[in-house]
RNA sequence: GGGCCGUUAGCUCAGUUGGCCAGAGCGCCGCCCUUACAAGGCGGAGGUCGGGGGUUCGAGCCCCUCACGGCCCACCA
């Protein structure tokens, strides 16, 4: 609000209320019963110090100095016997014989969980070993030895030399299956049992699942296990391990390394990859990912896609629309992503968020097993629990639950034993119930004629996770705006079907994988169009030293604190000129004197132009007020508070152009021509350039000439009037224009304007807009009114004055004291410059004593050259000084004089570049020789 | 390991399909408090466009390569 930014306030929404709510719940259940959710026992990114699963992207990558521990386990048979392989060659193993095998890592504590080593079958080696086993020390588990080409070869062995693996590779790995994401899935391959051997905490633990795995392992195991790891964290544990092996001459080498390791964005401890039981979106499904890609933009697309063809294919992609990302190269981070997506995990272990609407429902076991083989009592169990679920289904919609709204399955081979059916309800309401019920079961009386007896409910408990907070943004777009209600949906005239799909999001660019995608997939999903047409990605700003801005690191700004100290308007301007189409840009940051508060020199920019557009909006607002109203002819009609230009008659129109200046002309079209290029910029999303077209226009063009240009005009009708008019139609055209960045100081002077001025514009060709309010007003439209012979012209009158400022400049003239000029020009040129005649003797602070194709330098005078024109600046008698200048004039010309030519010697030149451009270069070589003959004949 | 971005004036950044002498703001120097504006006006100095090679009549822009800075992705042997 402090920014001005013109949301509609009246829809603030939450994402933990209650429609936010409804909306996660509808959208799990429907991803739910289509299959495309589901629980699984999946290694997770585990943080152990918040001790929650993250998803791959809120991990980070840190480069950490660490080492590469090579250990040696021992070879032998299943049995366990010490097993030494010779090889009488020498040829495998580079010996003569062979004790034991060594595997690089980083992580030594993990060995505790090995049960496998792998070996890659095209290692010489691997024949040699095959069937054999290793003892793992400390732990004495006997692990196989596997073949599987997944395992790098070493470079010795014929491995690839630029693969950094192969380097440190002794062609050995260890296989963590709990506790590595590729040991998991090598372990899967060859069936090998997975032993967890750590707690949540990531602390050495034989309960979550060591145990059960190894029953005896507290006996066998070296009393090590016990006294040096058992409780300790990962750390003391890696040390103790590694300590043993090299008392037990057993390490045979450490190397440092630095690598990449995954750390948690929240605790920022390294992530441990963990086995755990979690909820899974199946994004892999091609209903979303692919989709997702399907709906990017065709010639955006660099990946080959599958996309549906034949009209079906375009009549199905015109009603989904399409995305389309600026600038254009980040359409291939989204890409990309969702073609090497994998499955979603969306379950969370943290206290906030929005609770997985799934309850676990065991029922209890009536009858006894006596005397019947398993088959039988397969048959059975499986009858009695669809007899309990039939039961709760008809329990549940008594209570109002429609059936449709339910789902209830069996609970698959992937939950814990004993935990029967899942149960999934859309209706909020049947979460009070289960609750209800629940709360009875657990009660200490539960009487015989109870819901409970009756369903005979075992236990009855709601999944305790919760869900990851992105699962509810990517329905932002849909929650919002009403759905899942069916009547929003239904009603064409509902905010969801005028507003979803949208038009822009504009966003950075970490967010393009975290929200974007997952905010179209759903969107395609549950409502079979994308949520928005342009995905825009705008720089981040960084500090001045290149750093990202931290609120903890204090090397931030607040906005709020530079809207106090330089304003919204400022804020909001600099902000979008910063707006380039790089990635990063940087903002120096200091502190403020006055406040004590983080602030930056960027901020002045804005700030200076929010004045400057003050100071000129006073002056304009004060010719004005001094004009009679009735001397603005009506111009336009009112149009209530209609926010539509007001179309105007074609031809004069009172506006008597003929009265009008070069200045005024070219004004108009300089007016034109900067909506033109407003406009372009803002449709490419740049706002850099938008900021910066308006900067140029209103401060250079507008101030710097124009103003100064009137001041002489304003002076005397009858162009006092037709100047007036202008001003008033321009101020209102550029009010209209910058209004978007300078919401605050424009809408001020647009209401002063509407005091002073009510009736105003141009026919033709500054089309302009009545509306009390100027945020209602219509952004300006480029009429396309151009006076190409106004902005050939009035550039030369800008050279003319600034050459008369150069030389009074250099001559070190009193800058309030008027100098004679004269003006050798030819016949057009000539009446050119005498029509601006108030305006060049304005601003050049000079008279004009004559001006003409005849006009001969007084004695002692000054000279430049400004096309055909010869100007003459007379009484600067400086002999010495102005020999000195003209000498340099002089060599600067034969400079270039010499380039020209060059240019028009190269044969190449001549045939090749298109003939306007030879010609161009002919012509400013025989205007560089005409003057230098001129400057040389004085 | 893959990808993306950046390297242009002391600082922060523009520079559209290759085409006049590469621009702006801030800072710096000189003059000016001229009745819109000193948070301003007028004028000025300052750049081998990161290095090297190539394509082209012509390269800040296209291609190759190297260096440096930053970001994203990737299964931490």
């Amino acid at each position: 609000k402090a920014m001005g930014c013109s949301c509609d306030w009246q829809r603030w929404a939450y994402t933990m209320d209650e429609q936010r709510a409804r909306a996660v719940r509808e959208a799990f259940f429907r991803l739910f019963k289509d299959n495309l959710i589901y629980r699984g026992k999946r290694l997770v990114n585990w943080d152990p110090v918040t001790q929650t699963s993250l998803a791959d992207d809120e991990v980070e990558m840190q480069e950490v100095d660490g080492f590469f521990y090579y250990l040696r386990y021992p070879l032998c048979d299943r049995a366990g016997n010490p097993v030494t392989l010779r090889d009488p060659t020498g040829a495998a193993v580079g010996a003569d014989n062979l004790s034991h095998i060594t595997v690089a890592t980083t992580r030594p504590e993990t060995m505790l969980g090995d049960t496998a080593v792998a070996v890659n079958p095209k290692d010489p080696r691997a024949r040699l070993l095959r069937g054999l086993f290793v003892r793992l020390p400390i732990v004495n588990r006997i692990v196989p030895i596997v073949e599987d080409s997944y395992v790098v070869l070493p470079v010795s062995l014929g491995g690839d030399p630029n693969d950094p693996k192969a380097q440190f590779a002794t062609g050995f790995l260890k296989v963590t299956p709990a506790h590595d994401a590729n040991d998991y899935e090598l372990g899967l391959r060859h069936n090998l049992p997975i032993i967890n051997v750590m707690a949540p905490d990531a602390s050495i633990s034989l309960d979550h699942g060591w145990l059960e795995a190894e029953p005896h392992i507290r006996e066998t195991a070296d009393p090590c296990l016990r006294s040096h790891l058992l409780g300790k964290g990962r750390d003391e544990a890696r040390t103790a391990v590694v300590h043993f092996f090299r008392d037990n001459q057993l390490l045979q080498e450490t190397r440092p390394y630095r690598h990449s390791v995954g750390h948690s964005y929240r605790s920022h401890v390294p992530i441990e990859p963990y086995l755990s039981d979690q909820w899974y979106l199946r994004v892999t499904d091609k209903r979303l990912a692919a989709r997702a890609n399907s709906v990017l933009a065709e010639d955006q697309r660099t990946l080959d896609t599958p996309v549906s063809s034949g009209t079906e294919g375009a009549l199905q992609r015109r009603s989904q629309g399409t995305v389309r990302f600026h600038p254009a190269r980040y359409a291939k981070t989204y890409e990309t992503w969702h073609h090497n997506i994998r499955d979603w995990c969306i379950s969370r272990q943290l206290w906030w968020g929005h609770r997985i609407p799934v309850w676990y429902v065991e029922f209890i076991q009536t009858f006894s097993g006596q005397g019947k083989t398993g088959s039988e009592l397969d048959d059975r169990w499986k009858a009695h629990l669809k007899e309990c679920e039939h039961r709760l289904r008809g329990y549940l919609e008594k209570q109002g639950i429609s059936p449709d709204d339910l789902v209830i399955q069996e609970a698959g081979p992937l939950i814990k034993p004993g935990m029967g059916h899942l149960l999934v309800s859309r209706d909020p309401r049947a979460d009070r119930i289960l609750e209800k019920l629940a709360a009875e079961r657990e009660s200490e009386v539960c009487p015989a004629d109870s819901d409970v007896a009756k369903l005979g409910l075992k236990s009855l408990r709601q999944d305790p996770d919760v869900l990851d907070t992105w699962f509810s943004s990517a329905l932002w777009p849909l929650s919002t705006l009403g759905w899942p209600d069916p009547d929003i949906i239904k009603d064409q005239r509902s905010p969801l079907n005028r507003w979803n799909p949208s038009n822009v999001l504009c966003t950075a660019r970490e967010i393009i994988t975290l929200w974007v995608s997952r905010m179209v997939m759903f969107n395609l999903y549950f409502r079979d169009c994308v949520p928005f047409r342009d995905v825009c990605i705008v720089p981040v700003i960084q500090d001045g030293e290149g750093r990202r801005m931290s609120k903890s690191f204090g090397n931030g700004v607040d906005p709020l604190d530079i809207i106090q100290t330089h304003g919204a308007d400022a804020l909001r301007y600099t902000l979008a000129s910063m707006a380039t189409s790089t990635q990063d840009v940087r903002m120096p940051v200091e502190v403020d004197a006055n406040t004590g508060k983080n602030t930056s020199p960027k901020f002045d920019l804005g700030r200076a132009f929010c004045v400057k557009l003050w100071n000129a909006a006073r002056f304009v607002l004060m010719q004005l007020e001094r004009s009679a109203p009735e001397q603005h002819t009506p111009a336009t009609q009112s149009a209530g508070s209609g926010a539509a230009p007001v179309a105007q008659p074609a031809g004069d129109g009172g506006v008597c152009e003929s009265l009008w200046t070069m200045a005024d002309r070219w004004i108009v079209s300089r007016f034109n021509r900067t909506v033109g290029e407003a406009t372009a910029a803002l449709e490419a999303y740049r706002f850099d350039q938008y900021a910066r077209t308006i900067y140029d226009f209103f401060w250079r063009d507008f101030c710097d000439w124009y103003l100064e240009a009137a001041k002489p005009q304003l002076r005397s009708e009858p162009q006092r009037t037709q100047t007036t008019r202008i001003l008033a139609a321009v101020f209102d055209g550029a009010l209209r224009l910058m209004h978007p960045l300078l919401p605050h100081v424009t809408e001020v002077l647009w209401w002063k304007l509407n005091e002073i001025c009510p009736e105003r514009g141009l026919p033709g060709r500054i089309l302009t807009c009545t509306s009390p309010r100027l945020i209602r007003a219509a952004f300006p439209q480029d009429s396309r009114n151009y006076s190409e012979a106004a902005e050939h012209i009035f550039p030369r009158i800008q050279e003319i004055i600034t050459a008369i400022r150069n030389l009074r400049n250099d001559h070190k003239v009193d800058s309030k004291k008027p100098v004679d000029v004269a003006i050798l020009a030819p016949g057009d040129a000539a009446r050119q410059i005498e029509a601006m005649r108030p305006a060049i003797e304005q601003m050049a602070v000079c008279r004009l004593t004559s001006v003409g194709a005849e006009v001969m330098p007084a004695s002692g005078s000054v000279r430049a050259s400004v096309g055909k024109c010869e100007i003459y600046v007379e009484g600067l008698i400086d002999t010495a000084a102005e020999e000195q200048r003209l000498a340099r004039l002089r060599q600067e010309l034969q400079r270039k004089i010499a380039t020209l030519r060059g240019r028009l010697e190269n044969e190449g030149y001549l045939a090749r570049a298109p003939a306007r451009l030879v010609q161009e270069t002919r012509d400013q070589l025989a205007a560089a020789e005409a003057e230098l003959a001129r400057l040389s004949s004085s």
